[in-house]
This record gives C-alpha cells, structure tokens and sequence, in this order.
DNA sequence: TGGGTATATATGGGTGTCAATGGGAACAGA
DNA sequence: TCTGTTCCCATTGACACCCATATATACCCA
C-alpha cells in the first residue's frame, strides 16, 4: 500500500493535530526494531521530530504513544502557567508527586524512526506489555497503543462484549 | 546512541525551552564525574552556558536541576512582578524569609560540562540525596532530577500505585 | 477489464560512529 | 610538595545508518 503523506490539519487552537486509526501487527526483529505502520508515521510526517514518544500505560498492559508535539505542548503550558501565575514554587519545586505529567516524563522514551520507518522498544516497555516478537500497533485517535497480541485480542473482545452488552442487552445478531 | 542537537524550541514568550525525558542511570567514577544524559545535552546544546544548576531538592531526597535559561526566566519574571507591583522593599530588601526562590539561589550549583559531557557532583549534593556510585536522572519536563537508585525505585513505584488507584481502583488488568 | 510493471512497505543484516566510562598527564592553589 | 581539578586520550558496547530482499498493491497500458 501506497500511504500519502498527509496534510498538517489544525485543531481549535491552530496547532497540528494527528490522528491515528486502524490496528496492524507487525514483527518485531532480533534487534528489538519495529516497523511503525506507514500511516501513523504519515499522520506525523509534518511534525519537527520524527519519531514518536511511548511510556507504559497506567491502566493496561500496553504502551502508550504519541508524536513528540503532544509532550511539548504540555509541558509548555505547564511552565507558562507557572510563571504567568508566579508559582516559582512549582517551577523549582515540581508539582510534588500529584502531577502525572511529571510521572510520565519520567517514564517516557524518544524514539526516533530510523530510515525505514522502525523504533527499537526499549526493553522496560516491551516487559511491561509482554511483547516479544510481534507488537499490535492500536489507533486511539490522538494516541495510539502498542500491544502484545494475546492480551490485546482479550482486551478487544471484552471491549466488544461490554458494548454489546450495554447497547442491546445481548448477543447482536 | 547518536543524538542530534535538538533545534531549539520557543515558548509563547519565544524563550528557549528544554524539555527532559525520560530516566538514565548512570555510574559516578571515583573522581566523582557522572555523564549527564546525552538526551539532556542535546535539550541545553544552544544555551550559552554548557552545563546545569543543582540544587538540593526540598522536598525529595533528591538534586534538582535545569539549565542556567530557566534560572534567568524565573529571576526576570519575579523581577518583573515586583515592579510593576510596586513591590520595591522587595526587590531591595528581599522576598522575606518566606522566598522558596532566594533560598535555592543560595544552594544552587553551576555544574559546567568537562569535554565528554560529564559533570562533577558536589559532595554536599550527593549527600543530600544519598548517592554513592551510581545517578538516576530522572526528566520532569522542564527540570530533571538526580536521584539514587533505591529511594528512586521506591519513590516510581508510589507515583505509579497512587496514579493506578485513581483512574481504576486497582492494578492494570 | 486484465495483465504487467514499478514502487513502497515491511523486513533482515553488516558496519561505522558515538555515548558512556576509565585512566593519566598537565596544571593550579594551598 | 601535596592535593585536587581540568583537559586529553583509550576502550567498549550499543545503535544509527546503510544496503539488500520479498511481498503487496497502485498504476499504466493494451
């Protein structure tokens, strides 16, 4: 499949927003490389960094991704607000052990395509999603989830089952 | 791992900002050097001066630590809010006993880069935060951390249980 | 509409280079 | 002279970059 290079769309704010979608699976080699599905990388071709951002989900044995723009953003507004609002405190402080986002930054990986489009999954991430050699790429919209294959099938068939549940009070025909 | 030096980013103020990701531990040899994350000198690679700050955290077991730009922000904008609140004791006389900032300024360390990217860690620092042979640099954003690495396991492992406890009641399923 | 070809994606592997680290020489201050 | 600091060079292990292949599919042309 040929993927376009997607056009940069705009949220509310101006800014460059990407959206992910549709699940693949692909082989994770020896070296511990990946191929990022084509159109997640051209939902990120706009962006000044070339890679993505992954730390392990909170709530589900999977890794959580997104561009680096994301990150930036945060934590710019973060500091600003700080600042502007003459928190120094905060600024040389942190936000003490309530702010996620520190959490976060603290447990996020860079990880920079190489030519062909691959990252390398650091191995603290793949112990915590259980990948070994194969990892299932998970759109989310503005995120996206990277999964071993047996988890993630249970994971979606439960999703499914609950949604059916709650919509039509059993099995869809 | 081969690390670009990182175009600078611009804050809405258009400041340079660095943002720090991400945990590396690294070993201190016996002179007391430490490599500070090459991902981290990319973050500071167009500051004027090459290396960090360190103060002791307040509240952590802990050095805290940014580049010299967010000290010169944080003294301008606190410069910036007295004056035209006319707050001129302040700026004469000092914040008081109260200012969190004046106190760090007192404690902080100008740590520069020697040739390999290494910086030394002062005895009173390393006290402070326990470390002996090995530094844990941890990425909050806009500053980094420098932890030991037993109070740092125990301290991840109590963000991520208190983050885990309120989003689902529980551990990852 | 069908077939053929070009191209991109996903994948595998080799190698040069850089980051992290250690040690020694030059140097300054006490 | 002695101690502590700064600069320089050596080592090694990881990985960034290069190239090479197969498969699928987009596109062109008859």
């Amino acid at each position: 499949m040929r993927v376009v290079p997607e056009l940069p769309r705009k949220d509310h704010g101006g800014r460059n927003l990407s959206t992910f979608l549709s699940t693949y699976s692909n082989k994770v080699d020896r070296k511990g490389r990946v191929s990022v599905p084509a159109a997640y990388r051209a939902a990120l071709s706009g962006a000044s960094f070339q890679g993505v951002i992954a730390y392990p989900s909170l709530t589900d044995l999977a890794i959580e991704s997104f561009g680096r723009e994301m990150l930036e953003r945060m934590n710019q507004e973060r500091l600003s607000r700080s600042m502007e609002g003459g928190a120094f405190e905060e600024v040389l402080l942190g936000g003490g052990n309530d702010s996620v986002v520190e959490t976060v930054m603290a447990m996020a990986h860079e990880l920079p395509f190489d030519g062909e489009g691959r990252i390398i999954l650091p191995a603290a991430l793949c112990e915590h999603a259980g990948i070994d050699d194969r990892a299932v790429f998970v759109g989310r919209g503005s995120r996206f989830q990277i999964w071993a294959p047996e988890p993630y099938a249970k994971r979606q068939a439960d999703e499914v089952a609950k949604f059916r549940q709650r919509l039509n009070g059993g099995g869809a025909s």
